[in-house]
DNA sequence: TAGAGAGAAATTGTATACAATAGATGTGAT
DNA sequence: ATCACATCTATTGTATACAATTTCTCTCTA
């Protein structure tokens, strides 16, 4: 568990850091909802600590745009809009073709392997049908990035994790940490959305195939290909996300996770 | 001069707000060099402050990247290297192709102006030529943004402020304010290294010409001119600036700014 | 002289006290 | 009933005190 966070290089034992890390959690994960109101001796009270380093944390934060300025003096949980989506997507489109095109040079084989990897849980993660129901798979060794998930609910929060994970693979394998980074700061501004958007996406098993003409792609170190990939994977997922947003598809059932 | 921070939005009035913005401006002009580490006491009394706002300060300058751990505990001004200065190069590339084309769909025509303005700037800014002295020009109404300078030692100091101008303005006109928020981010990294890469570049004339190609791009709302544009522009950046730093040009004399 | 170790100084990390400000509540006049 | 105003409460902003840690320096020893 101590190398859950490696890719924020954070030293922990000082008790901002922890509570950086664990505020960020409770915000990504949804158990504080965008629009939330922070109330420094509140979150005090909850980790058990004074209200220094609760700022500290929070200014951190702040700059890093999960938490955003209320009127008044207040904080609160940022609060991405449908606008702020297709921004988002639209800096993605333009960093992970760059990473991509990067990844062709520079990942290590361990990294496509990783890649690989990816696909692979993807791949044998249980189906959900037109009906909702499941169709489990026998299942297989985990990668170590993810928990296989006890609970049927939170498969669909499984499937997006292993997105992630695969999003942020590929910005790491680009070799360029500030890529990567800056591409970290958007998965997190997105997730914020994420929590408020659980339409049913049936579209969502075209994402691995996109995925995979990626990966392939840099398999053969073909950057033009891996960038078009990229493209062609964002263009769509960004597409797929507006269209569920505006409703054009509302005869869908509400349940499963489309932010992809 | 109350605007002049306008593009990040911060609640003035605040100690750590004033105290963020005067270390972020002091580290980005250069008062406080590269590496130079920061001492809170140190800090507090400069400002006639208590540490509580220093930190806070420093906290969201770590999260910017303007500030980074050294070992021990201790915190310093980013160390950009060459390697970091090309890595954002390339971020740079992604995210500006991205503003091209955002800004020939939303750019007003008041930005466009003042895209054309910087221009307009930067040709009438005194020129250097090979001899290294000065031919100055009459002087018209200075943008806002920029401040005419007196001296003559200032003078490469200005035109590299054009060209961030410029640059932060192209961002602007997208119309996606996370995207000018990211690119914000590299220019204030890149600053850091500006700081310690002085080199003559004879080649600054080149720069001003491939900026007039990309606003007449803009101009004529062609997203595909533009994105080529400013792909070539920073291709051509890049490679300059690479070229200065691997001292393939070493015989070039060590007096003017290169990394625009 | 080089190296280890003790002690002191400097520096950071955390908690708390107090000040300033914004929001809420209640009361009275119209 | 509603608006204005005063008061009180909740919350944030800043300073300071103290603890924990690191770094420096001096001394002693081999």
């Amino acid at each position: 568990m101590s190398g859950t966070y490696n890719f924020l290089d954070i030293d922990m034992g000082k008790l901002f850091s922890k509570t950086y890390l664990a505020l960020r959690q409770e915000i990504l994960s949804g158990n504080l909802v965008s629009g939330e109101s922070l109330i420094e001796q509140t979150l005090a009270d909850r980790f058990a600590v004074s209200r220094t380093p609760i700022r500290e944390a929070i200014r951190q934060l702040q700059q890093e745009g999960l938490v955003e300025a209320d009127r008044g003096g207040g904080l609160r949980v940022t609060v991405i809009t449908i606008a702020d989506a297709i921004h988002l997507y639209d800096c993605r489109l333009g960093l992970e073709q760059v990473a991509a095109m990067g990844a062709c040079e520079n990942a290590t084989p361990a990294q496509i392997e990783d890649l690989q990897d990816c696909l692979a849980q993807a791949n044998l993660a249980p189906l959900i049908d037109a009906e909702g129901s499941a169709k489990k798979r026998p299942g297989q060794k985990a990668l170590q990035i993810l928990a296989v998930p006890s609970d049927q609910a939170d498969e669909l929060e499984n499937r997006l994790r292993i997105d992630q994970s695969f999003h942020r693979l590929l910005a790491e394998s680009s070799g360029n940490p500030w890529l990567a980074d800056l591409l970290n700061q958007i998965f997190g501004k997105m997730s914020l959305l994420r929590l408020t958007t659980t339409y049913q996406n049936p579209d969502v098993l075209e994402i691995w195939a996109e995925h995979e003409r990626i990966v392939s792609a840099i398999e053969q170190r073909d950057p033009q290909s891996a960038a078009i990939a990229v493209r062609n994977h964002l263009v769509a997922s960004k597409s797929r996300v507006v269209q569920s947003l505006q409703g054009i598809r509302a005869d869908v059932p509400l349940q499963s996770i489309s932010l992809l």
